[in-house]
DNA sequence: TTAGTTACGAACGATACGTTACTAAATATC
DNA sequence: GATATTTAGTAACGTATCGTTCGTAACTAA
């Protein structure tokens, strides 16, 4: 086997090219992939020889094809990807829920299955309930184990993605170092990797979101806790110590304990999630409606602070509370601080807000666009996750997906037997 | 000329290869490419015989390698990457000179030119000092302008790198919306490009300065302004509109104007240097130093007041001055606010302090430490700039240097004419 | 049934690589 | 001065790839 640079690596180099050409066109016909990928004819056959051969490719049905035009002579072939080649699965084991999904090669998803974590007590039990929900999931798309080939989970806290086990994870009691990689390995052959949520995230609104070709771009949860997902150049900012996008504790109001300022740790929430987090929303809402004798706001807020739900201050700033808006912009003008800083060091194309206090929609980003916008030199466009709850997950499957294109879809591996 | 992929492409890839082993390795035998490029020996030979051909190549003086060992048998032809086969110019405008240098193809500065630029009235006349420093630094290095492949030049200020102008530089009066990149054009007919200085510096850095081997990066500029350049992976975050790192906008303490909050604009300084900024050092010291009534300190800092020289306070604190000593604490308290926001945003590896604060030495360095650990959840090693004021040029030369990579040394450029 | 159109595949020449073997060159050692 | 040693260069051969060209297959329409 020569280990040099031989007329065998430009075969896989033409492979490759014709294979993405046909993944990214969709099904098509020969004299398509060659003017897609400016090769021979001959040479684009032979490349589809191979990939058929190794089963990435097959025909597709004739009228499947993007045919539909004047149907004289005989007529082409239609090539097409076998997306069902292989399956990678994503999960996201979060502090609600956990979410599971498979999906082919092409990113659609086959079977998702997702169970509420309310009731489990302990980290072991979320670990015994998301194999159970892998098994079933993988059951339910009838995917033997074996063809899945990459798989990747999102957890939110701190994640050692390198041993695959979470470092830290508040939000989820007794969830943080179990060996969760090393305990799938057991029911999948295939590499597995561990992701932080808000990280799978940002690579989610890129694929199926509201981010669709924006290259730089930040993504801030915006719930309970408050963190950040960055991308530059299409590419996750993971940091040095996996710890990029911190964005909840940031200090911007010079908070003092009594001995000096406030010091940060890993284990309480940061100072800006104390400053704009769901309970603190509430928290402001509560001793505004106190102060201004507010009864009815009052009310509500007591209502919704067991669950933090924000959402019933928002559908009163609607209604037309004069109170509840004013704390709304209060809120956002907090919130627009940390998102400055944001906006000054990455300078980014858009910002997608996700998380549970995003649900407040539309009117809530038009506020803290409004404060943003003296507070930076640039104005990056907000946006609203559409995604809802299946960010994480979605953006697991990406990862997973980019794991295979890595190693089984790129020159160095393909053709890689003969 | 065939469009797609054949044979040809093949040749282009392993002469490129051979070239980069041939630049990466010094001067070397051919056995020595045979091993580092995994090719074979009639592979490496045409390989040279191209790159000779083309000029990027030549034997070398049969000492000067790398031999020294038993020198038995026919001594063997040493390669050698001709450096001399072209040029960059990497210059920068600032505030206070104007610094031009000519570079071989290794990064060799052949050549250097520096002028004060306190004299120099308005825009044009800063133009023109560059255009007759540039003509000057090219005859002293002997190169003609035809010789040169490449040329970047750093300023102060929003650049607008696609068109090669100043959008924005409060520090050189008069030098915005001067069209540099077209006015040097008629001196140089090779590719321009002009780019903020501190973005530059950060190149120079990971080059030459403290920061070899550091992937992920922020290089702080702390003088009478404060700004960042930031580099991720091992590239340079621009951001979309080219104004990532402008840490000196960042507003920490909530500071409020008449009405509501500080808007901030391009035009004034930000909230951050006015905080930290050399001005505000000195004023801080001056205020203090009346308050406790210390009339030897009150009078350093009057005399340090018109050129916002920090260097005496800072020689004072190390003198012994207890009061010194808490206002350089003071500011780097402040200071470290400002870094914690890049550090829980990017997790960068290092940060390399430069500018005229920084001349301060190393104990600045290990206050600012003490202060940003308690703010951050992970700690990043902090270092100095080694690189002085020539920081900006040399990173104008890197980029210089690499955009001539880009096109000349690559497979799409390399061969194309044969 | 025939003509026209389109797609596919085989044959050919050109070019590259790797392997092998041989020659040429330059120096040290005897 | 002859021999051994080490390295570079070159030529021949086999293999593999590409692009070009041309013949054949398949299908529609008249």
């Amino acid at each position: 086997m020569p280990a040099g640079t031989g007329p065998h690596v430009l075969r896989r180099i033409n492979v490759v090219t014709v294979l993405t050409a046909l993944r990214e066109g969709g099904p098509q016909r020969v004299a398509d992939l060659v003017t897609a990928t400016g090769l021979s004819r001959p040479a684009v056959s032979r490349a589809i020889d191979t990939l058929r051969a190794e089963g990435w490719a097959e025909d597709a049905d004739q009228r499947s094809g993007a045919g539909g035009e004047i149907r004289v002579g005989r007529p082409a072939a239609v090539i097409r990807f076998r997306s069902e080649a292989g399956h990678v699965l994503g999960a996201d084991v979060g502090p609600h829920k956990i979410l599971a999904m498979v999906s082919d090669l092409a990113g659609n998803v086959i079977a998702e299955r997702r169970e509420d974590t309310h009731r489990l007590r302990g980290g072991e039990e979320v670990l015994r309930a998301l194999l159970r929900i892998t098994t079933d999931v993988l059951a339910e798309a009838g995917v033997p184990a074996g063809d899945v080939l990459s798989a990747a989970i999102g957890s939110p806290g701190l994640v050692d993605t390198k041993t695959g086990t979470v470092t830290l994870a508040p939000s989820i009691p007794g969830w943080a170092s179990i060996p969760v990689a090393a305990e799938l390995r057991s029911l999948l052959a295939c590499p597995l990797s561990v992701h932080n949520d808000v990280n799978l995230a940002v690579l989610a609104e890129r694929w199926r979101g509201t981010a669709t070709e924006a290259d730089d771009l930040v993504f801030v949860q915006w719930g309970a806790r408050v963190g950040a997902g960055i991308m530059i150049d299409g590419r996750l900012l993971r940091g040095t110590n996996a710890a990029a996008g911190e964005i909840g504790f940031l200090d911007l109001a010079e908070h003092r304990g009594p001995d000096g300022p406030h010091i940060v740790t890993r284990d309480t929430m940061g100072p800006f999630e104390r400053q704009v987090g769901a309970s603190a929303i509430i928290e402001l809402a509560l001793a505004e409606a106190e102060r201004q004798g507010d009864a009815r706001l009052r009310e509500l807020m007591l209502r919704a602070r067991p669950h933090d739900d924000v959402a019933a201050l928002f559908d009163a700033a609607s209604a037309g509370s004069a109170l509840a808006e004013s704390i709304v912009d209060q809120i956002a003008a907090r919130f627009a601080r940390g998102l400055a800083a944001a906006c000054l060091l990455l300078d980014p194309e858009l910002i997608v807000i996700g998380g549970g206090v995003s649900r407040a929609g539309a009117r809530l980003l038009t506020v803290v666009e409004r404060h943003l916008r003296r507070r930076t030199l640039v104005r990056p466009r907000l946006a609203l996750s559409s995604l809802g709850d299946t960010a994480v997950a979605l953006g697991a499957t990406r990862s997973a997906l980019d794991d295979v294109e890595r190693r089984h879809l790129s020159p160095d591996a393909l053709g890689a037997s003969r």
